[in-house]
DNA sequence: CAGTATAAATGAGTCCAGCTCATATTTCTT
DNA sequence: AAGAAATATGAGCTGGACTCATTTATACTG
């Protein structure tokens, strides 16, 4: 192997890859896993439609390739984030947030995960299942600090801390699209992630540290109270 | 229209519609949504192919009627277990144990919806978005409950809860159903169902009760004044 | 009850999209 | 330059959802 041609060789074999699978980004951005045809990639790669299968074996092996993309480009943004923070809070407010606003942006291509997510045999020998880890382990180290330095409670498995957070993210992602976006009263991103986090937090064992827990329910006493004290005025004879 | 006839007729177009979607739930149940054949479908219900179109536009509306079966016993037992509870813990912890069973035990149901739930313009005018509202229905009736009662957090939309507590556990469904189920440290659905609560009650507000700092005195205080305020109602006498 | 109109059922055939494979073209090696 | 190996091509195969012209069952009428 002569190190310049073979070089070359292999650095056009990538460059197509790169091109397909940017082909099949926009075909799936544009009409969605079903929607999205085998030959219209092809075209828009300037392939033959046979060519694709030299490089992916599949329709589902391309989409592979595309969400393995946008899960690179999240998991290095989000740890940089997180780096770039030090309590705790701090680190999983920014989290909620990156997550929603990165989720929401490209939710046409979260929309290519989430059917292999569900079918448990297939997802298991995907390579989401990869993708994933290595994401969801950023979510993991912020976690195992605040256990340690006693911010959060440890006396459950990470892994229905991590259910709670992610899962809680991506209903309320879809609560969003379905509803919120159109209407007028729609609430801005980051004022949903503050109220996520609000319940995220002390679900994994931060209590809402100054007034937020106790304040509501004096307030909801003073009310009570209040209330019994009119009644009492309305017959302040007997007693 | 002679009485006697005209409903024999329309009994056996609902007959023949209810073995066409039993047959179909035992070929979905069995092959999934890709791997189901509307042939074979229309063999299992003992109908010629044609005839299924006459009964269902399409393969999609088919797993409708499916997955409205299923939501229709769920919606049912859900509800009756929670009437049958007085606390909101316990009506939380309740529909927490109910959703994870039965979940877990029709997955392959569940699998079916998941895909159109996440395609946002399909999901609007699906049947789904149906079943859903009045399924949880009976969670937002256990809110608005605890909230008045001064037990829940009421500064939140309705909406973010729904969203954590079925967001947290679908996903802990997933997990469950990807790890835990095969190895040996499998733990009881119902100590899941536990661990999950204890997540989600301070999440929604509920500061785990025992050994939290402030509150055994906001109890208190609450008890006595619960207190007060039932014998003021049952003793209309004193004016 | 015969005759006719309408509803229901049938399955051979259409359509379409993912994928294959025999053939053609390019690139590398000597 | 020639042969070998690697790439690329697109016509055609396949399998499955769905359609439609035709047949069969059911209801209605005089």
């Amino acid at each position: 192997m002569s190190s310049g041609s073979s070089q070359t060789r292999r650095e056009r074999l990538e460059e197509r890859e790169g091109v397909i699978v940017s082909a099949a980004y926009d075909e799936f951005l544009e009409h969605g896993f079903d929607g999205a045809r085998m030959a219209k990639i092809a075209r828009r790669a300037g392939l033959a439609e046979g060519t694709l299968y030299l490089y992916f074996r599949n329709k589902n092996a391309l989409v592979g390739a595309v969400v393995g993309r946008f899960y690179e480009v999240l998991t290095q943004s989000a740890g940089k984030g997180v780096l770039e923070r030090e309590s705790t809070t701090d680190r999983l407010g920014f989290l909620v947030e990156h997550h929603l606003n990165s989720c929401i942006a490209e939710w046409s291509i979260l929309e290519l995960v989430v059917p292999v997510y569900w079918r448990i045999r297939e997802y298991r020998d995907s390579d989401f299942i990869g993708f994933n880890r290595t994401y969801s382990a950023i979510f993991d180290r912020i976690i195992r600090d605040g256990v340690s330095r006693g911010e959060l409670r440890g006396d459950l498995p990470i892994h229905f801390m991590r259910d709670l957070f992610f899962g809680t993210l991506e209903h309320s992602i879809r609560t969003y699209l379905v509803h919120g976006q159109s209407t007028d009263d729609t609430q801005s991103v980051d004022q949903i992630a503050s109220q996520i986090t609000s319940m995220i937090l002390p679900a994994l064992g931060i209590n809402p540290p100054p007034d937020e827990a106790a304040t509501p329910q004096l307030e909801f006493i003073t009310q009570r109270l209040e209330a019994v004290v009119e009644r009492l005025d309305k017959s302040p004879l007997d007693r």
